[in-house]
DNA sequence: GGATATTTCATTGCGCGCAATTCAATTTCT
DNA sequence: AGAAATTGAATTGCGCGCAATGAAATATCC
């Protein structure tokens, strides 16, 4: 073993380099884990974890369009449309052109669309076992996040408009 | 407005089909709006999120294999490999083979991968500030994530090893 | 010692995520 | 009405994540 080089540093904040990290990336590679565990169930429906999160939006409420979708999922129109594309390749939804407004693409679910809702309901129950969480701490987590995205989203904006003044 | 079909469901199974989904969607939305928030901060640094991680955990152990740093990130070498390239080419850090097993390659700080440390210290603090949270709850919320992370991966080995015997 | 299996990294291909830009449709201003 | 600003989606480019495959070095078995 070569000799090693001294510790770097000796001040008490070292630790906020790891254990800070630990938040952040807990929630990183634990949504990692997440999605990893929903591709195998997602697969046999042909869909992806985002894809899945599209119907979602969609069983609930149909023809939204596509700033609507973004809205919910917090995604962007550069992740959203070629997404779309492919789903209506695959022949699960249709993307139209608003007759008010040509520049909004309604998005509607086709009968496939509509039929996986059937097939994808026990997804939803097999993951929520896998979690080995109860309900009451699923809720509480849930909340937690909501919580913690609301804050993160709030403060960009707050920096957003800083940078924006300038 | 279109006539709406009826409620496709009246069971209480329902609600888990937006219930649940927002544990999983809540972790989701609240990881990618957490590297969001990194990314002004890292930006100057020119680093990405996942490069930072390398680099925290190459502060802390340096002379790393590939492997060992995928299994600390819990990420696999079709992701790490491009990304040390690119950290490479940025001289950040260097790849060597190992000389005792060629199969290897040590991730080695360079000297400018060494010297963010410094700058990079006040970014886990600015993030930190960020969620809103006190230190009591983020280190609840890191172990729940942690917790919840050690169950997905040893569900889905079981789940594999079942697979691998059929 | 030589065939076989395993380990370790690299490569390929695909689907996100997102910043930045473009373009058409619409709204606002005058 | 006509110019300017705004809005909504599409496009481009890049960096992950990850499954699947490949290739080379090492370990194992006989």
């Amino acid at each position: 073993m070569a000799a090693r080089p001294p510790r770097m540093s000796k001040s008490p904040t070292s630790p906020w380099l790891t254990l800070e990290s630990q938040l952040c990336f807990a929630l990183y590679s634990t949504s990692l884990a997440l999605t990893k565990r929903y591709k195998p169930l997602l697969q046999p429906l042909g869909l992806t974890y985002p894809q899945y999160l599209v119907l979602l939006v969609l069983w609930e409420q149909d023809a939204l369009g596509v700033n609507d979708l973004g809205q919910r999922l917090f995604l962007d129109s550069g992740t959203l449309t070629p997404l779309l594309k492919r789903m209506e390749t695959a022949g699960l939804l249709t993307r139209t052109r608003a007759l008010d407004d040509e520049r909004r693409v309604i998005v509607n679910l086709a009968p496939a669309g509509k039929a996986l809702r059937l097939r994808a309901l026990p997804v939803a129950q097999r993951i929520a076992q896998s979690t080995g969480c109860d309900t009451e701490e699923l809720m509480d987590l849930t909340r937690r996040m909501q919580g913690l995205r609301s804050h993160l989203h709030e403060g960009a904006s707050v920096s957003a408009a800083a940078a924006r003044a300038n």
